[in-house]
DNA sequence: ATCAGCAGCC
């Protein structure tokens, strides 16, 4: 739409001439600049940019700009109102000849909180060049100093800090909560809270600061005892100050102390804001009370579409989805944020089905553009349901619309292929990134991918290659690197990364780096040197430490150990029907039929039933779900009949069931076989079987781990009926060719 | 004139 024009013409001749700026009196308004001069007059009323400049062609022609105070107050002009253009801001400064100290702040300010901080930069080294017209003064060390923590530059903040102290502006308080500011978002919190103590005189922003940097900074605890001791200090709390400690509380997931800060605002008579009670819904949905956050939504007098994301949201993550989709459905407008929430709280929390049936309502309703975080969640739950053909769809979507590959994307893409077991899709990803572009999130996205293929010699090139290209690999690359090792059994090259990762890359090692180790140097046979390791671990063990103990007793057959590591893993999380089902079958293999009793009733006792294992299949882009024993598949029975041949042929040439790991599941002996032959992953690759062409390789997913029958099974499958298969379980994927399978039976 | 603050992502 065409903005309405100005009527520049209807001026009073006079002012295209002459004037005298000197007389024209300006005060200052919430950032909107007042001058009598009827043409400033005018800049304030412009409801578009367009109209902005229109003033400015105003005042070149009637010689008002080339007088550096209004000059200045329209830089501002376009720096800050609402119709903010600092470029054009840019432009216009570079066109006064002298501009004042005011200007210079101005544009360093505007940019400073800009898309561009680091134009903020080179404006203030412009000024120092300068220096015989104009120098920094203490309004522009804060702008600057805020320009360094978005660029989160350490060494320039430390630079800017000693200028200002050089100019004796080292005790401006202003100055002081930059940089409070400032060290936080680098991170550095004990420099921010040394300078908060050695501010003479604290001011609420201080406090506020420090307060702020804490509550974002992990330090919750902290962060209240700041916000404690200010109220000590009869410090009047305002309302950033409860903006930050619901931060804390937030982080803590700390719903006492969450409601005590409510009540506080009430208390210190906080007007209530738009702004505020958000950060209270946000504290409530997180911290769990979805009552508490209702009943405030519910009398809140103005809504915005953060209000209701963060309602959506909440009853999402907390499973009620009914209630998510209530609000998202009463909320006024749905922005992309919104449909971004749904997808996302789904994906996150294990419904990969109903994020990528939201995210085709979204297609098909139009309502909003899918923007790349869409694309993001909606590859996760590609990736997490080994859809691939959806996935591939995605991938034609995003390079149609021209999305941006963002380091995000790009991972996300990596993670999907990998997932849905197309390695080579993968790589072709990875290999079109430009080299420089790949960041250490591209690396270890594509080392997780080589890892999970049980590709370990290809994980460790890759790592070598990343370091060629001097990206320093972080925790993430080591955790994929580690996993990469153990799964193909790469002992010795695996100790030897957990050595080095400290000593040489500075990467301390964490509890899933030793859950890592645990499971490689287990599953190798040395559970010694794994009970060792996690004696001397300098954190206390999380449950992974001891599943991954516990899954290499099991498969060298050691009940001491097991029954150590269960005990200790049941305590840590006493739902993990993993750590009983795990034990039994131990117990199962050396015949402790007692125990296996035993432990079947505590299960009973205290409501755990096990995990049953679910095989889907995607056949033409629908995913199909198989569950053991399932007949309620439409074709069902075709699927049951080729099972039976193809045990027959499999009999000819010498299977018999291994039944080690269902003994104790069903007790009959007659009955074992048959549920044996009936796991869901045998029914999925008998549905593939009959759907797929002779090309296609079968790809099958699971949520549990592969029993050994079905892995022997799905071996000689590939050989008898010559067709490849890729079988996805919890762990990794298992790829059949030829009568063997790519973990060389090492899993 | 300045400094601090809310939803969605591997």
């Amino acid at each position: 739409m065409a903005a309405p024009s100005l009527p520049i013409t209807s001026l009073p001749p006079h002012h295209r001439v002459s004037l005298s700026p000197a007389t024209s009196s300006i005060t200052v308004n919430n950032g909107r600049y007042f001058s009598n001069h009827p043409t400033i007059l005018l800049a304030n009323q412009c409801s578009n940019s367009k109209q902005l400049k229109q003033i400015h062609a105003q005042m070149l022609r009637n010689g008002l700009f080339s007088d550096p105070f209004s000059a200045s107050i329209l830089v501002s002009a376009f720096a800050f109102s609402p119709l903010q253009d600092v470029d054009y801001a840019h432009k216009l400064f570079d066109q006064i000849p002298k501009p004042n100290i005011y200007t210079w702040n101005a544009l360093i300010r505007a940019y400073s909180s800009s898309q561009v901080p680091i134009q903020s930069l080179s404006i203030f080294t412009q000024m120092l060049y300068r220096s015989d017209e104009v120098l920094p003064n203490k309004f522009t060390y804060p702008f600057v100093i805020k320009a360094a923590s978005e660029l989160l530059d350490m060494r320039l903040g430390e630079v800017l800090l000693g200028m200002a102290i050089k100019m004796s502006l080292g005790s401006d308080v202003f100055i002081l909560n930059s940089l409070i500011h400032f060290y936080s978002s680098c991170k550095c919190l004990n420099s921010a809270y040394r300078v908060f103590l050695n501010i003479p005189t604290k001011d609420v922003v201080s406090w506020n600061s420090m307060i702020t940097g804490f509550a974002q900074g992990d330090r919750p605890d902290e962060a209240l005892k700041l916000f404690h001791e200010m109220q000590g200090e009869s410090f009047r709390p305002d309302k950033v100050t409860m903006m930050s400690a619901l931060t804390a509380c937030t982080k803590k997931l700390d719903l006492t102390t969450g409601r005590w800060v409510h009540s506080n605002i009430k208390r210190y008579g906080i007007k209530e804001s738009l702004n505020l009670n958000n950060a209270l819904l946000d504290m409530y949905t997180k911290c769990g009370s979805l009552e508490d956050a209702q009943n405030l939504f519910d009398k809140m007098p103005e809504k915005d579409i953060v209000s209701w994301t963060t309602m959506v949201v909440g009853y999402a993550k907390s499973g009620d989805y009914i209630t998510a989709r209530k609000h998202f459905n009463t909320m006024p407008n749905q922005d992309i944020a919104a449909w971004n929430a749904l997808i996302s709280s789904y994906e996150q929390s294990g419904n990969p089905k109903q994020a990528l049936a939201i995210f085709n309502e979204l297609q098909v309703s139009n309502k909003a553009k899918p923007d790349s975080v869409t694309m993001v969640s909606t590859l996760s739950a590609c990736a997490q349901m080994g859809a691939m053909d959806m996935g591939g769809w995605i991938h034609v979507y995003i390079k149609k619309h021209g999305f941006n590959l963002t380091c995000h994307l790009t991972t996300s893409l990596i993670d999907m292929y990998s997932k849905c077991g197309d390695l080579n899709k993968a790589l072709e990803v990875f290999n079109s990134v430009d080299r420089d572009k790949r960041g250490v999130f591209v690396w270890s996205a594509m080392v997780a991918g080589f890892a999970m293929h049980g590709c370990g010699r290809d994980a460790i090139e890759l790592f070598k290659k990343m370091e060629e290209n001097n990206v320093k690999p972080n925790s993430v690359t080591f955790t994929n690197l580690l996993c990469a090792c153990s799964h193909s059994g790469l002992v010795s090259e695996g100790r030897d990364f957990f050595k080095k990762m400290e000593n040489v890359y500075g990467v301390v090692p964490g509890v899933k780096h030793y859950a890592c180790m645990v499971d490689m140097l287990g599953r190798a046979g040395h559970l010694d040197e794994a009970m060792e390791l996690i004696n001397s671990m300098p954190m206390p063990p999380l449950a992974s430490v001891y599943g991954a103990l516990l899954g290499a007793c099991k498969l060298h057959g050691n009940v001491e150990i097991a029954e150590e590591a269960s005990s200790r893993l049941i305590e840590l999380e006493p739902w993990n029907h993993g750590a009983y089902v795990l034990l039994s079958n131990i117990y199962a293999k050396f015949g402790k039929w007692e125990k296996v009793a035993m432990l079947r009733k505590r299960m009973k006792d205290i409501g755990l039933k096990k995990e049953h294992g679910c095989s889907s299949i995607e056949i033409d882009n629908r995913l199909h779900e198989f569950i053991v024993g399932d007949n309620s598949h439409p074709q069902s029975e075709i699927i049951y009949e080729k099972l039976n041949e193809i045990f027959e042929k499999l009999k000819l040439i010498g299977y018999e069931a291994n039944r080690s790991q269902v003994l104790q599941c069903v007790e009959e002996e007659d009955m074992q076989e048959h549920a044996l032959h009936l796991h869901s992953e045998k029914l999925a690759i008998a549905f593939g079987l009959i759907s797929l062409k002779n090309s296609q390789p079968i790809r099958v997913m699971k949520n549990l781990r592969v029993c050994k029958d079905c892995h022997n099974v799905a071996k000689m499958i590939s050989k008898v009926y010559d067709k490849e298969i890729l079988l996805r379980d919890r762990y990794r994927f298992h790829h059949f060719k030829d009568g063997d399978c790519s973990c060389k039976d090492y899993w």
